[in-house]
DNA sequence: CGCATATTTGACCCGGGTCAATCACCGTGG
DNA sequence: CCACGGTGATTGACCCGGGTCAAATATGCG
């Protein structure tokens, strides 16, 4: 029914059968912490993955608190991480999908500093930061990629300051889906067409918005014809006018001058 | 006439004096990279120093789009990060004092992201990456100090993230204070009474605030007299309102019901 | 002393928050 | 198969915090 497919683990026959677990055969690797390594670097890193764990819709891979042994990577499903403040409102500090890496903001003080949630039934390679933290002094280049996966980290959140700081809800929401399609892409699936693994208060908590505000600025996107969104299945038409959107309606301004 | 000391290099007789500048007779060294390290292995540290390098008031350390080479750590001074949109709109993703590390979001890509800019005379300590990244695989301490440091920068702007979510105009000037005043405190500096370095517009910038609203609620505080501030000059008058309003009022209500 | 910049203050307005009602979707059990 | 309850999503009405525009001061620098 859903134009999407959903992202399910290659015959996942046991838990315990490896093969298709091992980095080396992970088709994201290349977005992942192997980036760029040798063969049998690769496999040492392959080594110090602790294991694969299952995590189902809604569940908590870790939370506020916890004490911080691992890192994991996505292998497939969503994710979402969650600040909450004492007075329990919530900010969705980002959605996570395969290849990406979770736990980093803990590395500082020895505990995570937010909630990681399944969006969908996922599953993540949990590798035990010690040991990761030996590898990389014998394997310069996983160093590298490691730096470059948490100064890219740091990277992503300025540019989410910027748009709370400064954006409309428009813009926020066309910005928001064109960073989801350019995410599917780099991963070999659909840009133009795909789900929403969140929900509209998610979205919104993600963008600094309500239920309410999102839920109107996507209405507004499908009356003028952007997008055509069936509960979760959304369809980019005109990609276009989204980035013009994102970008503050100013490349009209230019157009209407050139 | 400030009652604030400004925080002025210790006589910097000439800049090939290098003794002043060494990382072990830094007094900020335990909040920088050399915090936890061992005599010796902070001397190898300080040997990778390319140099102390001067930065006068409104002079740009790195800019984006530069190429990435090296960390700078602040020796003394106020710095900002800037980003500009395409739009020209700029946020400011943060201030930055002695100790504190600047340039680690350029590593991923290898080009600067954002512009940083000295808010006064100040200095840095030019940490050139390649070697840094040869010295931490000799030394796991620093690898950990590094990782520690990365770590705290997203937790960092994960915590600015939430403010400019779900706080409002008064919140966030009241946390804006509590959070400098908590930094001077670290820095060996009185907590109740220092010089703001920057100027309103930058504090909306951070805050995601127009200059009139920062305006605006420092006339507030003023009125209730939470602080006393002449132009630049702050005093913390009383703590505990502070703190109240940055919590978004809700330890008055608990106060009510104990 | 005088100009340029920073800050403050006032008046007005609007985007999006808030409150509330309705609708759609879905799994459950009779 | 359908009634039903629960959650998520949509839509409408209203309001307010803070943005915008404008003007008056203050400040600091040359």
């Amino acid at each position: 029914m859903s134009p999407v497919i959903p992202i399910t683990p290659a015959n996942a026959t046991k838990s315990c059968a490896p093969v298709a677990a091992k980095c080396s055969l992970c088709s994201f690797n290349r977005l992942c912490l192997p980036q760029g390594l040798a063969e049998d670097d690769i496999a040492r890193l392959d080594q110090i993955i602790a294991r694969r764990r299952r995590v189902s819709r809604d569940e908590t891979l870790y939370q506020t608190g916890d004490g911080f042994h691992s890192l994991y990577a996505v292998r497939f499903g969503h994710f979402k991480t969650v600040q909450v403040n004492q007075r329990g409102e919530q900010t969705i500090g980002g959605f996570h999908m395969a290849g990406d890496l979770l736990g980093m903001e803990a590395i500082g003080n020895g505990q995570h500093s937010c909630n990681a949630v399944a969006l969908e039934d996922s599953e993540v390679c949990e590798i035990p930061f010690s040991r990761l933290q030996e590898l990389v002094m014998q394997i310069p280049g996983l160093l590298q990629q490691f730096h470059r996966t948490m100064s890219r980290e740091i990277q992503r959140e300025q540019s989410v300051m910027l748009f709370l700081s400064h954006m409309r809800a428009e813009q926020r929401l066309a910005m928001f889906l064109l960073n989801l399609a350019g995410r599917y892409a780099q991963r070999g699936y659909s840009s133009t067409s795909f789900q929403l693994r969140m929900s509209r208060e998610d979205i919104g908590g993600y963008l600094g918005l309500t239920v309410e505000s999102v839920s109107r600025q996507l209405a507004r996107l499908r009356q003028d014809g952007s997008i055509v969104l069936n509960n979760r299945d959304l369809r980019i038409i005109d990609r276009n006018k989204l980035e013009v959107m994102s970008s503050g309606g100013m490349a009209q301004e230019f157009a209407a001058v050139a």
